[in-house]
DNA sequence: AGCACGCCGACT
DNA sequence: GTCGGCGTGCTC
């Protein structure tokens, strides 16, 4: 018998299999991990298929040195997932396997944890007679009356209930009582669970009615849905009752949520609702917890997971459900390579193992809703808040008009108004500061010279606390902040604008006595520096939450009656297609963290654009309108989902190389483009330009930007286009990306 | 990705 | 004359 291995080398030139001899004494299954001989030396791979026979001359086939586990690590749904996004990705298979299992089980850096236990050797009815011998130590009677039961009890047990049982269990094993064994055991993040079947809360009517929707599709193991539930209507509930669903009828289930959200208080709420039967997938484990939390369900013994974008890889066998939620949230997007799309590679796991696809939000990505007008997916609604609690009030207060009329603060009236108003009831606010690195930069107010990092095309940022020095948020750059304007000299040089941190001296300024917390880049640096910041404002040892755009995802604080957003139009101008729908998000999002509890929410949302139509739509947290008149714009503008986006994009120390390479591929495109007219057709913008970026970590960036129409021979066209970033050339770095999650 | 094989410049 | 530069090619 022979195997066709996939060897753990992610290169072009040995993107295909190799043939291995199976050695009579092992044995082997597709999917299952491998040692063998390449070249000069030993290296691990994956088994896709065994064969008969082979073609090859029998002197160049050499044989499996040995198997690495005794299961297939690879699922066989998931190696032809691989295998597809091998394809799609134009990216060698060894690649995107990796994404299969946790990486630190290549290259055997973790092992499987071992503990001693103990066992009665005998049967209950000698039970009375080892008492009687062992009548002379009190301790090794009671070490035989906890294994009465005649199962296996890890030593750690036993010594929880005396100090120092070795020496009488060797005693009892040399007598021949007990048997002595080592075995596996799993690390568990968190300790065990306290599974108090935390009870469920009484559905509402409009959670009971969609559930009933999905609940046909979920038997049948189809269907793809997008719920579209305004903040606080109760979405999580109605998914976990679909994951019960799908675990009463024997089967398994992954929930997708941002990394961000899985903060150990949501990690504990999880485990509590499903027991020893669920798994955490994320990025604080230690390398030994994740292996066994993979291994606890590629066991079966975890029958639902919760994690982070990769999880959607688990190991799950007998899928039944994929739950996206925050479906809109950029961190579905994967940043390394290979570049995939969390919830385009659910759609596919789903469709190829007979599972149910869920994505939910508050506000879906364009791309997303779209799909449901087109029948992709099945659009459910739920329009209203759990309890008929009613939306937040919004206002919207032109900050021209505020400046206009004397008040230079950066809180407008209303905002004043309404923080006193909190205050006074005792009440919590959250300030939102989008964008931090726009607003706390250094400008010259004569000639408008921005000091900007000399690595990173990006302003400095400037910091308050400790050192007053200048920071680069990319590349770690920091210099002090000049005294006269670099370009002309004039000393009419400032900070512009306002960060969190500035919010926050000006809060302390005009509120006198208030408690703020703060939560930027900076604040949650430490281990765990984000739920620490939140669980103390949670238990209200502040008054008024100052922060970034994290702040405004998905979290729940009762007490929180006002939400501020101090410049809600930071982000609108960003050069991105995806600008506006992203700031009606935030806005959304943030807008609906006021009033979870029983009092009525306000927001105030402080603008220099308030005619703006996201703006309006956001203040009416009217999904419906601001999608209609944004897909209108996309349709006009040729942008997805109508088209799609690429970008070829060289980076190099040295900016003359890159842009010289830049012209290269330039006209090398407009050949592919001139040689092949249905490539032109398809082509609807080609453009050469410096990013907004144009330097990063001190290499100069040029890109070709294309937009391209979605035809058959586009995916010809952008796979050219990938070659060309996969030629290798010195002192050169070549990306390619399709559907580019940021064009900065 | 490694690593050997192979053909041209300055050195114990 | 050799040591060693990294260009080219192969790995079941």
């Amino acid at each position: 018998m022979f195997a066709n291995v996939i060897v753990d080398i992610v290169h072009e030139n040995v993107a295909h299999t190799f043939t291995y001899r199976i050695p009579d004494q092992i044995s082997v299954q597709p999917g299952q991990r491998v040692s063998v001989p390449f070249g000069y030396q030993q290296k691990e791979g994956v088994v896709l298929s065994l064969a008969e026979t082979t073609g090859l001359p029998p002197e160049k086939v050499k044989s499996i040195t040995s198997t690495l586990e005794d299961y297939p690590a690879v699922l066989p749904n998931l190696v032809e997932l691989a295998m597809e996004m091998a394809e799609e990705n134009h990216c060698p298979l060894a690649e995107t396997i990796r994404l299969m299992m946790p990486a630190e089980m290549r290259g055997g850096r973790v092992r499987v944890r071992t503990q001693p236990v103990v066992r009665l050797n005998v049967g209950p009815e000698r039970f009375e007679e080892a008492m009687a011998q062992q009548k002379r130590s009190a301790r090794r009677q009671m070490i035989l009356s906890f294994l009465q039961d005649g199962k296996k009890h890890p030593v750690a047990e036993i010594r929880e209930e005396m100090n120092a049982p070795l020496p009488d269990i060797r005693r009892l094993v040399a007598d021949g009582w007990v048997t002595l064994t080592e075995e596996e055991f799993l690390r568990q993040p968190g300790g065990p669970i306290h599974a108090e079947r935390a009870c469920e809360p009484e559905l509402t009517e409009l959670q009971k009615e969609t559930l009933h929707e999905v609940l046909p599709s979920l038997a049948r193991g189809e269907g793809k849905f997008l719920l579209h539930g305004v903040t606080g209507s109760g979405k999580t509930e109605v998914f976990i009752r679909m994951v019960r669903e799908v675990l009463k009828s024997g089967r398994g289930a992954i929930i997708l949520v941002p990394e961000i959200a899985l903060t150990p208080q949501m990690v504990d709420w999880f485990r509590a609702r499903f027991g020893e039967g669920s798994a955490v997938l994320h990025s604080r484990l230690s390398a030994g917890e994740r292996f066994d939390e993979w291994r606890r369900i590629r066991r079966g013994d975890a029958r639902v997971v919760i994690g982070a974008r990769s999880a959607v890889f688990a190991p799950v066998e007998d899928l039944g459900l994929i739950v996206i939620d925050e479906e809109h949230e950029a961190t579905y997007l994967s940043d390394r390579h290979p570049r995939y799309d969390a919830r385009d590679v659910a759609a596919s796991r789903c469709r190829r193992e007979g599972a149910t696809l869920l994505l939910a939000s508050a506000t879906p990505s364009v791309i997303s809703f779209q799909k449901t007008r087109q029948g992709e997916y099945q659009l459910l609604d739920m329009p209203e808040r759990v309890g008929s609690r009613p939306l937040p009030e919004v206002t919207v207060v032109d900050m021209r008009r505020e400046l206009n009329e004397g008040n230079r603060s950066i809180f407008s009236r209303p905002l004043t108004a309404a923080l006193n108003e909190c205050l006074r009831k005792k009440q919590q606010a959250m300030l939102l500061m989008n964008h931090r690195g726009y607003h706390s930069f250094v400008s010259c107010r004569s000639c408008g010279h921005v000091v900007k990092c000399p690595n990173c095309d990006v302003a400095l940022t400037y910091h308050v606390g400790g050192t007053a020095r200048l920071h680069c948020h990319y590349c770690g750059h920091t210099e002090e902040p000049p005294s006269k304007c670099p370009e002309c000299g004039s000393e009419r040089i400032r900070y512009f604008g306002a960060g969190t941190q500035q919010v926050e001296a000006e809060l302390t300024k005009q509120f006198p006595g208030i408690r703020t917390l703060r939560m930027d880049m900076d604040t949650t640096s430490g281990k765990d520096g984000h739920a620490k910041i939140l669980e103390a404002f949670r238990a209200g040892e502040a008054d008024v939450l100052v922060g970034t755009q994290m702040i405004a995802k998905g979290l729940d604080f009762p007490a929180v009656t006002v939400v501020g957003v101090i410049a809600a139009d930071m982000t609108l101008n960003l050069p991105d297609y995806r600008a506006r729908e992203r700031t009606f998000q935030l806005l959304t999002q943030v807008a609906g963290r006021a009033g979870r509890g029983s009092e009525k929410g306000q927001v105030v949302i402080q603008t220099y654009k308030p005619e703006d139509a996201v703006i309006r739509a956001a203040a009416r947290q009217d999904y419906r309108g601001f999608f209609e008149e944004e897909l209108e714009r996309r349709r006009v503008a040729l942008y997805p989902p109508f088209t799609v986006m690429a970008r070829l994009l060289v980076e190099s120390a040295d900016g003359g190389a890159a842009r010289r390479h830049v012209e290269v591929l330039y006209h090398r495109c407009e050949q592919l483009l001139q040689e092949e007219p249905a490539f032109q057709e398809a082509c609807i913008l080609m453009h050469m330009e410096q990013p907004p970026m144009a330097m990063l970590r001190g290499k100069s960036r040029y890109q070709l930007l294309f937009k391209l129409h979605v035809r058959p021979e586009t995916e010809r066209f952008a796979a050219a286009l990938s070659d060309m970033s996969r030629e290798e050339i010195p002192g050169l770095d070549i990306y390619f990306e399709y559907n580019p999650a940021t064009m900065m």
